[in-house]
DNA sequence: ATTCAAAACCTGTCATACAAGTTTAGGGAA
DNA sequence: TTCCCTAAACTTGTATGACAGGTTTTGAAT
């Protein structure tokens, strides 16, 4: 009954990392699915050999990744994947001043020109719609910015998601967090009206090419999108 | 003195949600650079006025994301990003087929066309060499499948970090995991001779077109290789 | 078969204890 | 003084027990 691989942290043993292991193993040969309960804490705490407290920060780093959910009184459950967790990362690197904005700029652009062009050709009627909708309703909040804000990151997403593809979805929104601190920035050093009608309507023009169906422009206008906001973010001197 | 941001989870209150919350807080205020050290449990556990377990479950979540890191005896210090958590994550996503390995090879195409790119552009002379260094190896182990896995991996990783954008890096390390699980199949589908050497040779030609800084050969190479991969893991019938 | 309340179960948090690893402070040697 | 080493002080990892709320299951009465 030996608990020899540990494949999580280090190199050395680690109740809480073998913990880890043992459950998403469990995960992987039950073939659970998302909403699909695990055991609970105590009988893994007596299938593992270790106490509950292992177990229970094994839990815990696993809903730390989004892995499970956990709720109080019930069992603990698997998640849908969730971009919660590689936000928080992505926030720490810039924080921690091991990744800069520009280079996010740089990621986002070359993944949401591929997106844009996957979105114009998959897109359903009803997706078309809401982008559609997103990108008028950022016009019409032109005046507050934490709410065109918000519609734009929205926009984005919506994008992402009419790319059917859940990872282009899943690294969108793990630039989210730090998009949401370093937006207004942009906005900001946008000083003039011009510049700042010019950055909506590139949001309408993205729009109507994926609605029409037209990669090719869509590309061209993601692609626009992303030169004024490296423009605007390197004038207030970002990175 | 209260504590009424949480943040993290759900949207209700959670000691340890607030927890994360107020320990994250601190890394940004404290302006903390990794390798630094956090406050001791005890010390955070009087400061924060929660029991000691709820501060070491905070702390298990945010070395989930490797965002701090762990060691027994020494504090906690803050970590260099690394794709652990992600690797994870994605692996969770395909394993609950919430993501298929062909939409995975989508977004790896997107991106490391562009690293390709780059990395003719910014290569050092040192870069230029591991990656002529990575694709000899991986000719000299055709033979030796699990070997030439590690190669082509290293490969990979090695332009990611020539792009020189840690976040291109960041996600080629989010795929390194299922990769790994799903690099035997594609191989194990490409049954001719010609067809096992002509992925090797694909990765000489990007190899070199990065070496001779030619961006726009290197990222015809990076497309062919990909279009053969695809093709490879829908020949076995994947996804 | 249905309903409903009690019993059984489950998670979140706290307190305490102790082994084992690390850091620090202070004293002694050169 | 400076350097080195050891003992004390501190830290983390794990276990155990307790209890307040939640949630699910059971079983009896209708």
């Amino acid at each position: 009954m030996e608990e020899r691989s540990s494949q999580s942290e280090k190199s050395g043993s680690s109740r809480v990392g073998d913990a880890i292991g043992a459950i998403t193993r469990h995960i992987r040969e039950q073939e659970l699915m998302p909403g699909d309960r695990l055991p609970s804490e105590s009988r893994l705490s007596k299938d593992l050999k270790v106490s509950r407290t292992v177990v229970r920060e094994a839990f815990r780093s696993l809903a730390a990744m989004r892995i499970i959910e956990l709720n109080v009184g019930k069992r603990a459950t698997i998640s849908n994947i969730d971009h919660g967790a590689m936000s928080l990362i992505i926030e720490h690197g810039v924080h921690t001043e091991q990744i800069n904005v520009q280079q996010i700029y740089d990621v986002r652009r070359t993944i949401e020109t591929r997106i844009v062009t996957l979105a114009a050709i998959r897109r359903s009627d009803e997706e078309a719609k809401v982008i559609l909708k997103l990108a008028q309703a950022m016009a019409d909040s032109a005046t507050d910015p934490a709410q065109l804000m918000e519609h734009d990151l929205a926009f984005h997403t919506a994008l992402a998601r009419a790319s059917r593809n859940p990872v282009f979805e899943l690294i969108v929104g793990a630039f989210q967090g730090i998009t949401r601190q370093t937006w207004p920035i942009g906005w900001k050093s946008r000083t003039t009206a011009e510049a700042r009608s010019t950055m909506i309507e590139t949001h309408q023009r993205i729009a109507s090419a994926v609605v029409a169906g037209d990669p090719q422009q869509a590309a061209e206008a993601m692609s626009k999108h992303f030169d004024e906001s490296v423009h605007a973010l390197l004038q207030a001197g970002l990175s």
